[in-house]
Formats: structure tokens, C-alpha cells, sequence
DNA sequence: AGAGTCAGTTTTGTCGACAATCTTGCCTAG
DNA sequence: CTAGGCAAGATTGTCGACAAAACTGACTCT
């Protein structure tokens, strides 16, 4: 849905960007009410297009919907955290895995390249990374698997989901260079082809920044 | 969406219902292209209607969808088998792991139940089994992983494309005697609160269910 | 003959109106 | 005073019409 770039954009399309970017981003508030006339003249488009990209976000998640009552945004709780990592680890584990098998030697060459800009950036303290840098790095192994039903389970179904929580909770501070080390090695795997260790070394790259949005989550409450 | 029951069927939801059992039984063929107006004909309905069912399609893989074009059934492609087959393996696995942690021991004991039923039938040769038996006894042990994400997941975006593979292949044979043991073996480590037993023999289950299918497939093909 | 163009047809995308359902607050009966 | 029900208002569900885009096939020009 996401990742095939060649095809035609509807106001529908736009309209469902804009509104998950906002939802993600906090500019829609996390559980609250979803009224679909208001929307619709926020976003100046009809109710029928609003409905459409409300349908659209609860098959990512990221709204709850009842027949006859309405939707809301779901809410940030750690239960909630805690599967949702769960499902994240096991799925990008699994991705790194395959991405140790199907990458092409050229795409492990750019990853590579993607890493020493990061790590540029991490030296001069560019807090960028935090954000895009890992992101472009989870989404390039994920697209490496070359599995269409995991990339799309994770791009279009989970991953937003897990940036709503970082987003809204603020991710910041001395995790970036832990991360950015976690990082190195698991691509140093993939580069070496070693599959198992690849697996390992996400899953617990992921278990940590499960472990550090955590503490945050349970602070804040 | 699917596993909670106490909310209202709006048209649209028994529509989507029905149309996806039609594409999941092949009685809309798979690779067919699928007409709006055609459709809301057939199914009674208005466009609108049919155009929620096919987006709900798309959210589980079941269509896919080009903007200003339309939208068609799936093909039922060796590579697709594969691919999905991986993500059923990580995932039901680790559902297999969840549900020995998380499942209540009233739950174990109805899905040891369930499994002496199930023996009763494929003793007296009930090829039921096949289909229903199977499905209700993977069903359990995804909902007993107590993981929203994952049983939605599972439930609404991969099962019914597993079961299209299935029913349009015509699964039948000695497959079942040999499925029922591994069955076995699973509540056995699920009993016994074995999580990781549980996960392994889970895996090696739908790993055995995968090379039986393939063959099928090819030998189609 | 083949490639490109253009108009007609068909299909999808968007919209506003109407119908069905739920929610809210008042009123009445016990 | 509380519980239940009823009516008014608001919200969601469904529909058919209109607008926009893609496909089809005939026609022209090289």
C-alpha cells in the first residue's frame, strides 16, 4: 500500500496521510472521540472520504471503531506497548534474518553507507537521528526481507504505531549512541550473511528500546 | 474487529462477510478482476457498501487495489505461499509460546477436550476434521496468546489467506492422521506450561502443513 | 502496416441527502 | 428520590447522482 510508489495519489490517499501524521504526531489527541462531520470539514473533503481513511487507520491500529457509535484514537498504555513490542520483535527479527539471506550485496553497500552517515551526524550530536535515521534504517532491513506480506504487516500495520508511542512520549537523551552501536553490529551481521545472529541482535535491539520507552510510559503516569 | 462479539452487523459488515467467504471458497475466482457496480448488484447493496467491503479486503490481502483502475482477487502463487507460510511460522509460534504462558488452566483443559473430540472424529474417518477441527484448534491457541495485536493480526490479515490456500487446493488425505499427532504434541507442551517446546513443535506443525500444500501447488501448476 | 491521437464508453472517485441508530435530558410513576 | 421510559437532537449507515480518470477502438499520418 505504502511502498509501490507508481501509482496515482486520490484526495482520499492525501487526506489519510494527513490525518495518520496527525493522530501519530499528537495533533490529534490519543483517545479521543472521532467525529466524522467535524473532520470532514477540517480536512475539507466529504464525509464518505473521512470514513474511508478512518477504516483505513483502524485496519492500522490506530483507531478503534464501533458500529452505530463511532471511533476514537486508541490509547497509549504499556499493556498496549508490551504486545505491540512483542509482535515488533518477533516480525523484525524475523526480517533481519531474511534480509541476511535476500539483500543484494549492492543494498548491504548502501546500508552501510546509510550507517556512516549516521554516524557522522551522532559525532556532531545532530539529535536528526533519532528519529529519521532510525526509522530509514528499521524500514531498509524490513524492505530487505523481500517478504511482501511482512513488509506490509510491519510498514502499513505496526510501525506507525510504535512512532505514535515515541513521538508522544519523547524519545531523546543518551539512548541515540546505545542505539546507534546497536545498530552497527546488526548490520555487520546482515553484511556477513549470518542470519542467526542477525535475528538475535535486532530482537534485542528491539527488546532494549522496548525497555527505554517503558520507563518513560510508566514515569509519565 | 472480528473476535468481539457484542457489537451491532451493520449491512456492510455482513456484506464484507459474505463477499469474503465467496473469494475465500473461490466462488469468486482468484486473480478475477472485481466490478463495483457488478458487484453491488449481487450482493443487493449500494456501491458505497461494496467499496468498504473491498477496502476491508485489501487491509486483509485478500484484493489488491490500484488507484483509478480497480481492484482484484489475489493469485494463488507458490512465492506467495512461501512468504505467507513465514509469517504464520513466527507468528503462530510465538502465539504457541504466549498461550503456555497465558492461557488459564479452564482453557487448556477445553482444549485438551477439543482434541479428544477431534481424535473421535478422525478415528471414525469424519474428514470434518480437515477443515473446521483445524481451524478451531489453531483459532484457541492464538486467542489464548492474550495478545490483541497478535490475534488481530493473525486472525483478520493472514488466516483467511491461509485457509484460500487451503480450500481452493482441495487439502485432503493422509495429511490428517499425521496433523492430529502434531496437534497432540502441542497442547501436550502447552499443558505442561513448556513455552518453548510449545513454539518449536508449532513451528515444525505449520513448517509439515507448508511442504504439504506446496506440493499440491506445484503439481498444479 | 504500424504508431500515435482523439472521442466515446466504461469504471472509479467524490459528494450531499436521506434513513437508521444511538445518545441525552426531561418527565413521569412508584 | 430513584428508575424507567419517552422525545428531541445528534451521529453514523446507506444510497444514488455527478465528476474525474482510465480503457477501447476507430481514425489519421508517416
Amino acid at each position: 500500500m505504502l511502498f509501490s510508489l507508481d501509482q496515482a495519489v486520490t484526495a482520499a490517499d492525501k487526506t489519510f496521510f494527513q490525518f495518520r501524521k496527525d493522530i501519530v504526531e499528537g495533533e490529534i489527541k490519543a483517545d479521543s472521540k472521532l467525529s466524522e462531520t467535524e473532520l470532514s470539514t477540517k480536512y475539507a473533503v466529504s464525509r464518505s472520504v473521512i470514513r474511508e481513511s478512518i477504516n483505513r487507520l483502524e485496519s492500522c491500529h490506530l483507531v478503534e471503531r464501533k458500529a452505530n457509535v463511532g471511533a476514537r484514537v486508541v490509547a497509549l498504555t504499556p499493556e498496549g506497548l508490551v504486545e505491540l513490542y512483542q509482535v515488533r520483535e518477533c516480525l523484525e527479527g524475523m526480517a533481519a534474518r531474511l534480509a541476511a539471506k535476500n539483500m543484494t550485496d549492492q543494498e548491504i553497500a548502501d546500508l552501510n553507507a546509510l550507517l556512516s552517515t549516521h554516524f557522522q551526524e551522532v559525532k556532531d550530536g545532530d539529535s536528526y537521528y533519532q528519529e529519521a535515521g532510525d526509522l530509514d534504517f528499521h524500514y531498509r532491513i524490513i524492505l530487505g526481507s523481500k517478504n511482501t506480506h511482512l513488509i506490509s504487516t510491519l510498514i502499513d500495520g505496526i510501525y506507525h504505531l510504535v512512532r505514535m508511542y515515541r513521538v508522544q512520549l519523547g524519545m531523546t537523551g543518551p539512548r541515540v549512541t546505545t542505539a546507534f552501536g546497536e545498530h552497527k553490529h546488526v548490520v555487520q551481521a546482515i553484511s556477513n550473511r549470518d542470519e542467526e545472529l542477525a535475528e538475535i541482535l535486532m530482537r534485542r535491539h528491539i527488546s532494549y528500546s522496548k525497555l527505554n520507552i517503558e520507563k518513560k510510559l510508566v514515569s509519565q503516569l
